[in-house]
DNA sequence: ACTCCCATTGAAAACGTTTTTATTTTGCGC
DNA sequence: GCGCAAAATAAAAACGTTTTCAATGGGAGT
């Protein structure tokens, strides 16, 4: 192993302007110097140990507020073995390209961290190229000790990484669930709920032959959505559209060709349940390119993306969710798993809203 | 100061499921028993110190790799004061709301990671409000020692943050510059000229009065894009057009709300130039919901969004730059920041990349 | 008054590094 | 073979905590 990285104190250009007023930070030592407790007591005293007295910790904690003391979270990590970080692993295709439909992980990220504000914990991003390579950077991460407990997503019908850190003994909350009956921490959002009543309104709307624009089938979500869907149409006693479902990335491209791939074919789609805002613009490029406005609608399932739908043309109902809400449960289920609970406890569906604009009715618009 | 939070030892939930193999990971003491070196030697040998013999450090790396010795992050940092932790700083306003535009930092974390791949750093992300804000989490973690490099964005005119991590001699990239003279790591767009060159293009396509969608005034790149804006009409011999100017957030609900009423008024503008694709959006929206089409044009700035107006309607001429190179220059930036490199020769400005989607000329489209 | 115990506090070790200083080994000239 | 400098390695201190264990004190019970 070698380390060609510099330290700061080899650094020449970064001149201290203030050299002389250089005063260290204080130190438990400090403190002890100040009050004349020993750094055990001091120690314990801030810990809100029951072996101090009141008074000590009260003359401790003032004497701490006023020259400022906070503990280095250098000497803690080293001694308790904690990171005081919670991993988030964001995913991010290898090849970005010129389209890219991760956008939401902005809004996770501002959630979860709200939740850990107040707590001495800080989210370090790490990027990962897919579940594979999520689960090696989660083992590198229990192995290290590089974190105290793990965010992901991403969640796969059976999830290797929902495995390994359920095996490990690792703290970790997943948004989505994968089908095995395993039990962890999670968020969630209620995709066959949100199918079904996204492809029951299209039927309601007067359409038979309904597509669904999903992502890539390995993903649980993908199948949830798939059996709200499979459903809604069983139960109105219309037949199968398996064959309008396709899968795929999350662009506004597949959108497009997808859309125009299935008004190629016989009996082809009036209706169209998009996994999210991109591919549902994507569709309606599609449409627009093969010449068709009325007659075709498009439901957006979209509780992932940037709630631009408003704006499209035409606007399109759509179901969401404030992907941020996810966030903050997502941060706070983490503190809570960290602080002892049981993973039981730890688990939220949520059912998206739906923002009804327009009326969704073959011919109309 | 109190600290509530449980360790990791106190969870109960957290049943280690293999507590017999508890093999620790191998620490430098480790590698000294096996190698019979002892731990200064090795630390040295690791570190490619030139005072110990090729041969040692041959055996003492071999064993290394052999028992799977990775050098602790604690201890390091413990001992020589680094985090080893790269501090971004990702704007998200208080109140979300319905509307976002803040949809870019997604790929800029990306970038980061990528250039920051191999190097011991990580990224740690650090929510604002707004530039205070900014300012007072900088101020924390120069403190703190919480980071040992900041990476920041929405740079303003005079940017107090800028100035107060120069003065204190930490390691810094911006990503935008200030207006004031200072020398300091930077990546920044060419903003001048892609106004001037977007304002430019819809005087060549008939327009005469042209608006500006724009960022709020305090941002250093709204004032930017506001000069190459003037600078395009005085060129051409254009009345100017600072009535039509017009600033706020970057949702596609301002983009609407600002066509609206602009084409309200006397002389109305033809041509829009728009910040970012969430208010071009909002503009081709607005233009829509006056009943305008055709005779009127826009045309979009965006290096920081999602690239979806090629799927507009109309498609609309962008200015594109994949931030995620942006976010490498960042990362690779500060860290040669960190190995030392003084900072006049980490900058740079890119220019965004014309990709034509529609004439731009006036009643085409 | 002498133990004994409990309540506080203090001393010291430990966590895993890096770095300074000291010690040992080697090579060389005589 | 001896002395000495130089080269290579080892020892020890330090970074800032937490925690175990020891020490001190006072009060109650006899």
């Amino acid at each position: 192993m070698r380390l060609p990285w510099k330290r700061a104190s080899d650094i020449v250009g970064m001149k201290k302007h203030k050299p002389v007023a250089t005063t260290r930070r204080p130190t438990i030592k400090t403190l002890s110097g100040v009050t004349g407790f020993s750094i055990a007591t001091i120690s314990k005293a801030l810990h809100d140990s029951p072996v101090v007295t009141q008074e000590t910790k009260d003359l401790i904690r003032k004497a701490a507020a006023e020259i400022g003391y906070e503990a280095s979270m250098r000497g803690m990590s080293l001694r308790t073995g904690l990171t005081y970080q919670i991993a988030v692993l964001m995913p991010v295709p290898a090849e970005i390209g010129f389209e890219w439909g991760g956008v939401e992980y902005t809004q996770i990220l501002s959630g979860i961290s709200q939740a850990l504000e107040g707590s001495p914990y800080r989210i370090a991003v790490h990027i990962v190229r897919d579940a594979d390579d999520g689960l090696a950077v989660a083992r590198r991460i229990v192995a290290q000790g590089i974190a105290d407990g793990v965010i992901f997503s991403g969640i796969r019908a059976r999830d290797e990484r929902i495995e390994f850190l359920l095996e490990s003994g690792f703290a970790f909350v997943t948004l989505g669930r994968c089908r095995s009956p395993l039990e962890y921490a999670h968020v969630d959002v209620d995709n066959d709920w949100a199918a079904h009543a996204a492809t029951k309104r299209l039927i309601e709307g007067g359409h038979r032959r309904i597509a669904l624009i999903n992502p890539e089938p390995e993903l649980s979500y993908a199948l949830d959505r798939i059996d709200g869907f499979r459903r809604a149409l069983a139960s109105s006693g219309l037949p199968g559209c398996d064959d309008l479902i396709v899968a795929g990335d999350l662009t506004a491209f597949f959108g497009k060709s997808s859309a125009i791939g299935l008004r190629g074919i016989a009996d082809p789609p009036t209706g169209f349940v998009c996994v999210n805002e991109s591919t549902a613009l994507g569709v309606l490029a599609g449409l627009r390119e093969v010449g068709l406005t009325v007659g075709v609608d498009a439901a957006v399932i979209a509780y992932d993306d940037i709630n631009a739908s408003a704006y499209f043309a035409p606007p399109l109902t759509t179901f969401y969710l404030p992907i941020e809400h996810l966030g903050r449960r997502l941060g706070s289920f983490l503190l809570r798993r960290l602080a002892g609970e049981a993973p039981a406890a730890l688990a939220e569906v949520f059912r998206p809203e739906l923002v009804v604009r327009q009326t969704d009715r073959l011919g109309g618009g």
